[in-house]
DNA sequence: TCTGGGGTCCTAGGACCC
DNA sequence: TCTGGGGTCCTAGGACCC
């Protein structure tokens, strides 16, 4: 049975937003703070004294994330601050995705407290509007946790649309009426549009939404590159982007990375910090099961100058001691000596740990009866798929497989 | 008041190959 | 003698989001 709400083909996407999540989930864990103007921060002691999230009641005196927690406090001298506790946010984030997921399995989680769900084929379960209530009432009475969620054709006009009516909001955008609603709008509150864009389109006279739309194309396309084409596109309401469950698995860097408490320029201690932060992203990509062909190493100086500097590697590695030598010979390679003030050391060019695994036994040098054997199979496969699925045979050592021309070539490889 | 930490995607230039 | 254009990979930086 189609939607009475959506004729014709249309789909039905909801944005599900939870509402100063962080704060709320605090005042849940301990209701004596609900109503109160919370906010969690970072340890100003070690410079991260920073607002993540507030509640709405410290929002009114115009606490804001981003916010150093001095200037919050100077707003609002009764604010209390919690450091946050993310096995906490983690543990709610599962709960409130277990409810969306008894809706449907197309859900699609961007952060821990958004998500996406496609409900075009859950009729059945009544109206949008009423299954959004649902949805919002049991997140409510479960979890004593407030949301927002946005109802759309699309996953855009889903995100514009939960953003409108906040806390506990239900805000319907369709496709006959998403102008008169999101066309008002200043340019800077169309998600996509940070500071920097919104500095650009305003010299050329665009200061809503509605100007974006029906703006010619070709300016916002030499202005913007691609992105100006697409944001003039999703201000006319057009998004064809799916509802993906596996893209929270598609993930393509693993990076960790922390201010020190003071800038430094001592190298042992310099040391000792890529050390740490290569562990940790050791630990992490343990966890996930992949290897890392791509370590990058980010440095900001006393000035907040960052600067990255990454190095693509010969093979696969999964050690926090790889990820360190890497780091390390990158910090020496272009450390500019001056005082540094935050360090971080990212994984990146991914693989699954089981498949290049599989590789590596694969193309050992010892299933092949001579050099020759392997070289006219390489020769082979280069004829066949026009391309050679190596990326060097220079020194047998450095032997890697493209990885888009992996599986294919397996299933060859087998018969 | 002195600005966190986790990511994604896009651009652009140079090297290299054909 | 001088020179084209396409494609891929690598590196660095920027914009944006939560």
């Amino acid at each position: 049975m189609q939607s009475k709400w959506y004729p014709k083909k249309g789909r039905v996407i909801f944005h599900v937003d939870m509402n100063s999540f962080y704060a709320s989930v605090e005042a849940a864990f301990d209701p004596s703070l609900k109503g109160k103007p919370l906010a969690i921060a970072g340890n100003p002691e070690e410079r991260r004294g920073i607002i993540v999230t507030s509640s709405y009641e410290a929002r009114k005196y115009g606490v804001k994330t981003t916010m150093p927690l001095g200037e919050a406090r100077r707003l609002c001298p009764d604010l209390i601050v919690m450091t946050p506790t993310f096995n906490r946010y983690r543990t709610a984030s599962k709960e409130m995705f277990k409810i969306l997921a008894d809706v449907t399995s197309l859900v699609q989680p961007v952060s821990i407290d958004e998500g996406y769900m496609d409900i075009t084929a859950c009729a059945d379960q009544g109206s949008p509007p009423e299954i959004a209530e649902s949805v919002q009432q049991r997140i409510k009475n479960e979890l004593d946790l407030p949301c927002s969620i946005g109802i759309a054709p699309n996953k855009f006009l889903a995100k514009m649309a939960s953003d409108m009516k906040k806390p506990m909001g239900i805000t319907i955008l369709r496709k006959r009426d998403f102008q008169e609603k999101l066309w008002p709008l200043p340019i800077e509150e169309m998600y996509g549009v940070g500071n920097k864009t919104a500095e650009k389109l305003r010299k050329i006279k665009i200061e809503t939404i509605g100007d974006l739309a029906n703006h010619p194309a070709l300016e916002l396309k030499s202005m913007l590159g691609i992105n100006g084409e697409r944001l003039k596109n999703r201000a006319n309401g057009l998004d064809d982007r799916p509802v993906d469950p596996e893209a929270i698995h598609e993930f393509k860097s693993i990076g960790t990375s922390t201010t020190l408490p003071h800038d430094t320029i001592d190298d042992s201690e310099i040391q000792s910090v890529l050390r740490r932060l290569s562990n940790k992203v050791e630990v992490r990509m343990k966890n996930k099961k992949v290897l890392a062909r791509n370590v990058q190493l980010t440095i900001r100086y006393h000035d907040r100058k960052t600067v990255t500097r990454s190095r693509q590697l010969n093979e696969f590695i999964h050690l926090g001691e790889d990820l360190f030598q890497t780091s390390i010979q990158l910090f020496d390679d272009h450390w500019n000596q001056q005082p540094v003030r935050l360090l971080g050391v990212t994984a990146s060019d991914l693989a699954e740990k089981s498949e290049v695994t599989q590789q590596l036994d694969l193309f050992s040098f010892e299933q092949y009866a001579s050099k020759e054997k392997l070289y006219k199979t390489i020769d082979d496969l280069t004829e066949k798929y026009g391309k050679n699925p190596f990326r060097s045979l220079s020194n047998p050592a450095d032997l890697q497989v493209n990885t888009s021309f992996q599986k294919d070539f397996l299933d060859d490889f087998k018969k």
